[in-house]
DNA sequence: GTGGTCTAGACCACC
DNA sequence: GTGGTCTAGACCACG
């Protein structure tokens, strides 16, 4: 299910959390669908529980996933309201790579393209692929 | 000139790499300035000297600097050949930034209204030689 | 186990790296196979554990092993698409290297030879695992 | 007539040594012949004249050149007796480049063409491109 | 325990 | 003066 490199230099939690990341925000992963335990997940992984506990309290903290005690983590449903501190955050950095990007020689009509792509992606998310 | 926030988690050294990096594709810094020296902009920023080596070691490897024993380090005229590995490296960073965005809300429009900004920075450095 | 000399003008942390090179391309050290840790070897050598850090670095910048946060330094398993820029670079070092040998009179069938001895080394570690 | 880089990490002194081993060695600069003096030289390549003579008193050590007072520097005109320590300290480093090629895919067979071009080369020293 | 970052201050090679 | 290397010892993040 995941691909884990173990020998990457990003740590694996923050791994799992940009898997669940993109899973909720191409809504492969539904509002207020469940995601797997930490046991069993960290069991599948063959990785330490904790870690994967780390990744979801990353997630939480997101507003990506909520959790109930005693029932278990879920894709949580919508945006509320989006820090604009956050938002400012990511656009910051999407201008500095969009930059480097334009300055090794990409003209910007194919970053819009490729920006055309991920549209349709995120809007179109349907569960066609979901395993 | 710089501002550098010593507890983020961000290394203080790829901070400086960051900067230097924006400062070089904005043009800011023409092709062959000279950067100020490594014991200079350690005293300047009261931070250690080996921290700045280490980042003008990296802007190096990454081509965006050259630098010369007893000389100083310098702005690196161009881009010869980019590995296309490090384009699609960095394309790929930015399509999942750019699907996070989305996924908070901001529509492509805005988006790309940001990438004429850029690319007006980018082309900015129009081709006169102020030297 | 190695033979260090602090008083060549190669720095100590470059002749790390060639020992090592030398132990992986001849499977020596085997993929995937764990290097000492950085304070113990530092300990054995008897030099500070920043230089080793160094070296380590270097050699995962080369693709000759890969570095785990909190699990160690291994053997890389082998060479993805080797940059034809790189070996361009070698192979320019080699012409060099090989028209100097010849010019002090050593015939192309001697060096020749010492390639055939190479070859066995650099193959010599059959495709068996023997983890 | 020499190429020389000020941002390569080499000195320059080092990168004059190697441009007149190669012209030595290809016999391009033919035995006893005189090379530009130190004054004329730095002049052209408008570098310290200090560098110039560093370069000259390495060759003169390494043997390739030999220095009369008051008349120039001459192209010494064949190898007396080798020290075999440099020979071997030479063969040592073409093995180690060698095996580092080999190791990232190229068979000896394309190894051993080069050396025949580089043969000829060393040999056949006729002054058809001496600019 | 591991690798990674940083500081304090020393010495070297280069030009 | 410049960049580059090295040491001594500290602290942090990761698993």
């Amino acid at each position: 299910m995941f691909e884990l490199d173990v020998r990457s230099r990003l740590p694996v939690y923050e791994q799992l959390v940009e898997k669940f990341k993109q899973l909720i925000i191409s809504e492969v992963l539904k509002a207020d669908e469940q995601l797997p335990s930490v046991r069993v997940l960290a069991k599948q992984l063959t990785i330490n529980p904790n870690t994967i506990q780390k990744a979801y309290r990353e997630l939480e903290r997101q507003g990506f996933i909520y959790s109930v005690k005693g029932k278990g983590s879920f894709a949580a449903p919508a945006i509320k309201s989006v820090s604009s501190e956050k938002l400012d955050r990511l656009t910051d950095e999407l201008k500095k790579l969009a930059a480097e990007i334009m300055y090794l020689g990409m003209p910007k009509e194919d970053i819009c393209e490729i920006l055309s792509e991920i549209e349709q992606m995120v809007k179109g998310g349907d569960g066609v692929d979901t395993d």
